[in-house]
DNA sequence: AATCAGGACAACCGCCACCTT
DNA sequence: TAAGGTGGCGGTTGTCCTGAT
């Protein structure tokens, strides 16, 4: 395949790069996107200068240099939110990223490879079974709704709450997840393009960029009725080996759904964090709300989030 | 302090659909 | 209409980091 004296294309080929990316080609790629724009990406991998083939330059550029990239751990609000659309539309990494604006397929991929199959291995259960699918929506789901809200956002004095969230637009599109066909307005529209989905425009958004709109979220699955007990006596933690999770910026700071949550939403006794503000280990259905529990909190979740919009 | 194992994530590969000629 | 090029997507691998021993 590699013989000696080869034509200038295979000399070419030889001498491209592979691997981590140096400080220097990362300067010169987005050097080059910010005089030439995205795209074109061979062409501009042979015009750059860069060693480097147009894939890996695009690939470099959509899941690391791209300005709107967002870092850091994923908030409880966006795991929700591909546990869900996950199980809508399985592996469809980059349909999914559609909804989660500055994050990436890679990311969504690799999270739920990394922690979402991790416990499905832990439970010994087929990640794409049935079975699996309940128990992420019968008890990891709730125990996200549970963080959501966290115990720092439920001392928000109630009284105050609608109208200092009023000031703020919704950012996260968890608020469609849980009201179908809502739509989500975004305070930075200018980094979320979106393309190649179906949009959907709002039919009331005043001075609203089209920008701004999201794809139209499917319809929320109905629950289970019928969660899987047989998982009552395995141990089920998401947030196990995560434990950062609970001070993520974007969770911490770009969504206050937790203070809304909270005017609507009763917690239930057992939902208790330790000293270091860390889920404790449970079995699974210990602390956890029953199915009709799970749906007024929902409800009331909804109407919550449904005061402000 | 050194080693090892596992986790997290960046990067690559192959396939496929779409576009252009 | 066919062929080649290009970009997008999902699966997989490689590498680095961190915590445990």
């Amino acid at each position: 395949m590699s013989g000696k004296g080869g034509s200038s294309n295979q000399d070419e080929d030889m001498e491209l790069r592979r691997g981590p990316w140096t400080l220097q080609e990362d300067t010169l790629l987005t050097h080059y996107v910010a005089c030439h724009g995205e795209g074109r990406w061979n062409l501009l991998a042979r015009c750059s200068g860069l060693r480097r083939t147009g894939k890996s330059c695009r690939l470099r550029w959509l899941n690391y240099l791209k300005p709107d990239i967002k870092r850091g751990n994923l908030s409880p609000e966006e795991q929700l939110l591909i546990l869900e659309l996950h199980s809508k539309w399985g592996n469809r990494w980059s349909r999914i990223a559609q909804f989660l604006p500055g994050r990436t397929d890679n990311e969504i991929k690799n999270y739920w490879r990394t922690r979402v199959q991790k416990q499905a291995r832990q439970l010994k259960i087929d990640a794409n079974s049935a079975m699996f699918r309940d128990a992420i929506r019968c008890y990891w789901m709730p125990r996200l709704l549970e963080k959501t809200a966290s115990p720092r956002s439920l001392q928000t004095p109630h009284h105050g709450t609608a109208t200092a969230v009023a000031d703020q637009p919704p950012q996260d599109p968890l608020l469609q997840l849980l009201r179908p066909g809502m739509q989500c307005q975004f305070e930075n529209p200018s980094s979320y393009e979106l393309s190649g989905a179906e949009f959907c425009r709002p039919s009331n958004s005043p001075g609203l960029p089209s920008s701004t709109v999201l794809p139209q979220l499917p319809d929320l699955p109905e629950f289970s009725p019928n969660p899987p007990n047989q998982l009552n006596d395995i141990e089920f933690n998401p947030f196990h080996g995560n434990s950062s999770i609970e001070f993520n910026a974007y969770g911490s700071e770009a969504c206050d759904l937790a203070s809304v949550t909270a005017s609507a939403v009763s917690y239930p006794a057992s939902s208790s964090c330790d000293a270091n503000n860390e889920y404790c280990m449970n079995k699974i259905g210990d602390s956890l709300w029953s199915m009709d529990e799970l749906y007024v909190m929902l409800k009331s979740y909804m109407e919550g989030v449904a005061c402000f919009l």
